[in-house]
DNA sequence: AACCTTGTTCCACTGAGCGGTACACTGTTC
DNA sequence: GAACAGTGTACCGCTCAGTGGAACAAGGTT
């Protein structure tokens, strides 16, 4: 249904920009369509309090009916309940921050994370997405993928955008790292996607095999460094023993 | 247009019933559609995200989309940020909770809160919607909105649910309440949306005069009546302060 | 004051989406 | 274990909702 999909993609532009006001021109030219289709979604988005209207400047926002959709899903029962144990058992063990991130699309998700106490500590963004190619976690999800669905990931993303001077870039030296993750069975990166971060990732595997979601554990890269072997066999530790209790055809392998 | 209200619905029913997989029959007969056009909206929406399909129950929930979604709400610059000091200022002084609240229809989702430092604290869900006639920051939308719009809240909500064993659910009661409230420039409550907690609160006022806010003190019931009347003295400063900030236009008064 | 560029409205055409129906499937009940 | 009641899914011809191009109003900018 093209009416639903515009409406989702005009949600998502709205999400995706800047936190700014977004002119009815502006989405219109970015999705290609034509402004009275996009005037007419945002008009119907909101009386459903999905979005707000500046009367002032005469854009458009996110209302707070998005956020109540937003915090419905982490109440779903089976999104953070079962792995969040696991995080706790990461952090205090590895005295790191342990992240749980999904995959929507070409990008991924922060889900869940649990913090060290050490006054010193990484903070990862709920809720925020990121590209699939930047980062041990993203990696990690990239790099467990079925081969055609990796092959389809390259073509569809021929230019991979840099978010720091570290981000790997080429598509040639990605496929060749994604292949020594694979070999691994894990993900490591430092200042991939945040400067001065460092991570070691793996993924859980569902049933059939696929990355159905990953784990991290990551901190500032200077005092990180010395803690990575063990917290990388920390991480592989917790997800095996999940990926071990996949359940089949559910969403989540939990 | 239809199809883009009907998503909005489909949506705000997956966040809005209990946070359990729902089925394309239970959505249909919820909203008043055919069971094919939830069918479509459903696979549109999963295609992008929004939705996910429990393959097993053939079920649908929601997707990590709408987590971002949520999130990027979140972070609309003028969303929380000038309230927010209010807030811990509000919170620091009265040694109990304080809270920001937003209106959508004919319900109220807490947006942000500072809890006190106390061991015993009271915490209210961020992200939650609630009805707009059960407890203080509720009734302060109500009592506050234009003549002729509460008169069409009373129109629409004939039955007001009991939320706990104190809430009013006579019109009549409700009404006479309202009246009160606006006299006063606050409104109190104890237990009626939440056994055993207690709150004062006040609305923030936009340029034209209409709420477009809520900030509440709360606490546990049997402490915060000691507290009550320095927590209302407290609150009203910070709301009228609030209110004279009040920028014509914006949906937002600060 | 002329000029863009924005959001908004209009309108006749048309194909996307409608819903009634039929189907495949699963779990339950007798 | 067979009939059943429920589900989600697929089909298809009709029809009106939604389309997009163009015109309009209203600010902003030069």
């Amino acid at each position: 249904m093209t009416a639903v999909l515009r409406t989702a993609d005009v949600l998502s532009y709205l999400a995706e920009a800047p936190p700014r006001p977004v002119g009815v021109t502006e989405i219109a030219g970015a999705l290609g369509l034509s402004k009275a289709v996009v005037f007419r979604i945002l008009a119907s988005l909101r009386d459903r309090g999905y979005v707000e209207f500046d009367s002032q400047t005469r854009r458009y926002l996110l209302g707070p009916r998005s956020l109540a959709l937003g915090m419905a899903y982490l109440e779903r029962a089976d999104v953070r309940q079962p792995v969040h144990d696991a995080l706790v058992t990461l952090s205090a063990r590895s005295h790191e921050t342990a992240t749980l991130s999904f995959r929507t699309g070409w990008q991924r998700i922060y889900v869940d994370q649990v913090l060290p106490a050490d006054d010193i500590k990484m903070v990862v963004p709920i809720g925020r997405l990121f590209p699939l190619h930047a980062g041990a976690s993203s990696k990690a999800f990239l790099a467990f993928l079925p081969a055609a669905e990796q092959d389809r990931f390259f073509a569809e993303n021929r230019r991979l955008p840099a978010l720091t001077d570290r981000t790997v870039v080429s598509p040639r030296a990605l496929r060749a790292e994604l292949e020594q993750i694979r070999a691994d069975g894990f993900a490591a990166s430092r200042g991939e996607r945040q400067p001065g971060a460092a991570s070691v990732a793996a993924p859980v595997l569902d049933s059939h095999g696929h990355p159905a979601a990953v784990i991290s554990v990551c901190g500032p890269s200077e005092r990180f460094e010395a803690r990575r072997p063990q917290a990388t066999e920390l991480l592989l530790a917790e997800t095996a023993r999940l990926s071990r209790q996949a359940h089949p055809g559910s969403p989540l392998p939990f």
